[in-house]
RNA sequence: GGGGGCAUCGCAUAGCGGCAAUUGCGGGGGACUGUAAAUCCCCUCCUUCGGGUUCAAAGGUUCGAGUCCUUUUGCCCCCA
């Protein structure tokens, strides 16, 4: 069965930072790149095609634990996978609800054979298991598929760790042969990542990169970080997997983060990344332009007619401004949550845009150290 | 002209003898990292954090009054 292709195409000299291109049956991803989050099938706030127009989004996430629930696999099925179904004819890359054992903790059961969830919605119980998921992953159809896992709550103890990535592991061969013995359903092609968990625990983490690099997936993965711990024990655990994932196969940090979070995670080897922090942010008036963070709903722009980001361009961050903006929040009209989550978005792809035209052209260090104090700034 | 009702922190409200005083809105600020999140949290009389001054105004009853009584002021309703 044919996979994804990754083909690296240059590697920075100051840093690890790479350069590369990602072939999928539904188009081309250049790395390293962005994917929005659309957890139920859209990228919340955000049309379709101001995605491809505004954003330029080159591939978006969809959650298998939610789409499971609603609408659920009869019409998924029927709708000819996730992409019939929402109209999206770029790559989507789905999560297997390895976050929701994680997130929705309060509602979950976890035992050797898999999760068993209390559905947020109705209450209704539903078992998961690294089968079944495989399985529900074909139905919605997504170009990358991810394994079933734990991700381990932050902190935990040795124990926890241990026994979590052991259990991550048994579930993760489960996942393999699953996913091996079956075919895509819509005539595209499919590929698993394996996740690297391990915790904080170096020793964990080594052995479990050890483990998934021997696999030969098409693309691997790093889960289990930006769940409370230090950003200095993400860099130190991401620098550590990212030296033993193989250089040839794309690396994919999960649910990270933070422009400076992304900025230097590629700079230790990440080529993919997700997160819901410029999507729900924007939701809640946060915005991040190239000159900082900003709270648009603050009364210090109130009359400050300025365009929310004239250096950043495009329609959304140039054409309204911050008094409008404003306005639009405080009025709780539903076109300030679209124009923030648009403009965030659109910042995120240019900054990963801007990081491989500055791999490329080998200015991505001083660059990136730059960046990473201006974008945290507060403005 | 006669009769009745109501005045509480920007607005709207609770309050029925022990109250710095309820709740909502409005206002100010914060959190959020593979989305149970258009959500959640904090502040919103003054303060040198000890306390101080409050419920239209003034008087009174009471150990104690936003709450009861009297007068005044303002607003609302009904009948002429």
């Amino acid at each position: 069965m044919p996979e994804l292709t990754f083909d690296l195409q240059h590697t920075d000299t100051a840093t690890r930072a790479r350069v590369g291109e990602i072939t999928t049956s539904h188009g081309v991803i250049q790395t390293p790149i962005f994917m929005p989050v659309g957890t139920v099938a859209t990228v919340k706030a955000v049309h379709q095609r101001e995605l491809v127009t505004d954003v330029k989004a080159q591939i978006i996430l969809g959650n298998t634990y939610h789409l499971y629930l609603r609408p659920g696999l009869d019409i998924l099925r029927a709708a000819g996978g996730l992409h019939g179904f929402n109209g999206w004819t770029r790559p989507i890359l789905t999560d297997s609800g390895g976050y929701q054992v994680f997130s929705l903790a309060n509602t979950r059961k976890i035992t050797e054979d898999g999760c068993t969830f209390r559905s947020h919605l109705d209450g209704s119980k539903h078992h998961f298991t690294p089968e079944n998921v495989m399985d529900t992953q074909r139905v919605i159809g997504a170009d990358i598929v991810m394994a079933f896992d734990e991700c381990p709550p932050w902190p935990c103890t040795e124990k926890y760790a241990t026994d979590s990535l052991a259990l991550t592991e048994r579930w993760l061969g489960r996942c393999i042969k699953r996913f091996d013995e079956t075919e895509p359903l819509y005539g595209h092609y499919q590929s698993l990542f394996p996740i690297v968990q391990g915790s904080t625990d170096p020793t964990l983490r080594r052995r479990a990169a050890e483990h998934i690099a021997s696999l030969g997936r098409a693309g691997n993965a790093i889960g289990g970080l930006s769940v409370g711990e230090p950003a200095e024990a993400m860099y130190d655990m991401t620098e550590l997997v990212c030296e033993i994932l193989p250089t040839a196969k794309p690396r994919y940090l999960m649910g990270v983060g933070t422009p400076a979070n992304i900025l230097e995670s590629i700079a230790r080897g990440v080529d993919m990344f997700d997160c819901v922090l410029p999507t729900r942010n924007a939701r809640h008036g946060i915005l991040y332009t190239t000159q900082g963070v900003m709270n648009i709903t603050n009364a210090k722009w109130k009359a400050d007619f300025a365009p929310l980001d004239a250096e950043l361009g495009g329609y959304a961050s140039t054409f309204y401004s911050k008094s409008y903006v404003r306005h639009l929040f405080h009025s709780q009209e539903l076109l300030g949550p679209q124009i923030a989550s648009i403009h965030n978005l659109t910042f995120y792809l240019w900054l990963v845009g801007e990081a491989r035209r500055r791999i490329l052209d080998g200015t991505f260090k001083g660059w990136k150290d730059e960046m990473v104090v201006k974008l945290m700034q507060r403005l």
